[in-house]
RNA sequence: GGAGCGUUGGCAGAGUGGUAAUGCAGCGGAUUGCUAAUCCGUCAUCCUGAAUAGGGAUGCAUAGGUUCGAGUCCUAUACGCUCCGCCA
């Protein structure tokens, strides 16, 4: 959510950040919603004016004789008759008025690339090179078949399209990835934090997933409940409403969590195997730090930092995108993505994505905190990134490490949380 | 699922239907100087205003209702605590 006041003095600005996130006057009618502020704060005034007048004549019946009463009364009652009108006038407007706010995207970044789409993502960074390979590699279905690793098949018929079953080896390594990144992330001072994925609506706002991505979020309208496709959603609003003292920040959350996505715009893409599922576990890192651009760059840069260090434990040829204006959502000010390298697509693809929020979820979620130099309140800047997400990482990493004996490498940071086991795979001793 | 009690500022905590006490913390100011104390103001949202001057409205979990007037009375909802039931 953007500051009014904000708009007012920067229209020019706020439609150029518009534009560059593909929105026109269709959307978001800027000179419009500035005249509804206007209309409001008219109707306001003369409403708060009557209210005043309303409160005087209430106070003075106390102390009025009782022949006076009854016509300070009647007054009284008949003048609460038009503020009662006044006000319903103003609450229509008022919601016309959010209606837009809540659909406003955040400002995208000056130093993120003007594009429309995707196309226009710009890599920005590649370390190690695509895997070679002197024996044909297999991909990560077929390796999984090898060794005995998934229940791909069976599993549709209990649960559906789109999930998954993975055992043996390959389910203890799932679980050892989070291990490692949330002791990685506890080791740079992140809170680790097990949070529901059970959401009620509200939240859902906070973070901008609605009305923005209503498509992708499973509901289940018995409980009147959602299911949360990120503990971003749940750690966006666990301090909302509060005002929290500088002293406190940045707050800094490694937050683990079963994921759910409905995938409804994704008909036909990554159809078969663990690339794009409905059910998934995520460690998500999250950041509250204070209302600064520079702060919330550095920390955007940091969780960059963390989340290339995990491919790197991983050992995993990957590159790093700055994402474009187009292709943001509508929350960002600015985004990196990481991809991984994929064996068996030759390509690139995706398995972080990092992003700077600025104070627009904080607004949403009136998250705030006391500013130590004057005293002030102020909304908190927010960022998030992936720590790790499973099981799509292990599409990489089994394919990257496979040998041509169907095992799979564990790279050594790994080790440890595999109990010390170089290789895992069906020929392994 | 059932019953009872509760929800007041950043925190703690008063509050007979008639202008939200008080303390602590923070911020601003004054004053005195020995590691700080004392006093005053401020402390959330919004409108008005050139204003970081002043004036005003709103805010006691949320949404309604009763009333000239609601923190206080009524209804619904959310959340919390205690107990009962069920349970990994």
């Amino acid at each position: 959510m953007l500051d009014i006041k904000f708009i007012i003095e920067n229209k020019d600005l706020v439609k150029e950040g518009l534009a560059k996130k593909g929105y026109t006057a269709e959307n978001i009618d800027i000179d419009a919603l500035v005249n509804l502020h206007l209309d409001i704060n008219k109707l306001k005034t003369s409403t708060q004016n009557k209210l005043e007048e309303k409160n005087r004549l209430s106070n003075s019946i106390k102390s009025a004789s009782p022949e006076e009463r009854p016509q300070i009364i009647a007054q009284s009652k008949s003048l609460g008759e038009e503020i009662k009108t006044s006000q319903e006038e103003l609450a229509k407007l008022q919601e016309q008025f959010d209606n837009v706010m809540w659909r406003m995207p955040n400002l995208p970044s000056e130093q993120s690339p003007v594009a429309e789409d995707e196309e226009g993502n710009v890599v920005i960074k590649k370390v190690g090179e695509p895997t070679k390979f002197n024996f044909t590699p297999l991909d990560h279905i077929e390796l999984m078949e090898k060794n005995n690793w998934s229940e791909l098949e069976r599993i549709t018929k209990v649960s559906g399209a789109r999930t998954y079953a993975i055992k043996n080896e390959l389910s203890r390594l799932e679980l050892a990835m989070h291990m490692l990144v949330l002791d990685k992330l506890a080791s740079h001072g992140f809170t680790t934090i097990t949070v529901p994925s059970l959401s009620k609506e509200k939240p859902l706002y906070g973070m901008g997933y609605l009305p923005f991505a209503q498509d992708e979020v499973y509901y289940m309208p018995s409980d009147d409940t959602y299911l949360s496709g990120t503990a971003e959603l749940v750690l966006n609003s666990l301090h909302a409403d509060e005002i929290l003292s500088e002293n406190d920040l940045p707050v800094l959350y490694a937050g683990f969590s079963p994921c759910f996505r409905r995938e409804a715009g994704a008909a036909g893409k990554d159809t078969r195997g663990l690339v794009r599922v409905h059910q998934f576990l995520k460690t998500e890192q999250f950041v509250i730090c204070k209302n600064d651009i520079n702060e919330s760059e550095y920390w955007h840069k940091k969780l960059l930092q963390i989340s290339e260090e995990v491919l790197q434990d991983l050992e995993l040829p990957y590159q790093v995108l700055e994402i474009c204006t187009g292709d943001m959502g509508a929350p960002k000010y600015r985004q990196y993505d990481l991809e991984a390298w994929t064996p068996s697509q030759n390509c690139y693809r995706e398995t972080h994505s990092c992003s700077n929020i600025t104070e627009w979820q904080a607004r949403r979620t009136n998250l705030r905190y006391r500013d130590n130099k004057d005293g002030k309140v102020r909304f908190a800047h927010t960022l998030n990134n992936t720590g790790i997400a499973t099981p799509r990482i292990l599409v990489p990493f089994i394919e990257n490490h496979q040998q041509e004996d169907f095992s799979v490498r564990i790279p050594e940071k790994l080790q440890p949380y595999m109990g010390g086991k170089k290789f895992i795979g069906k020929n392994v001793k």
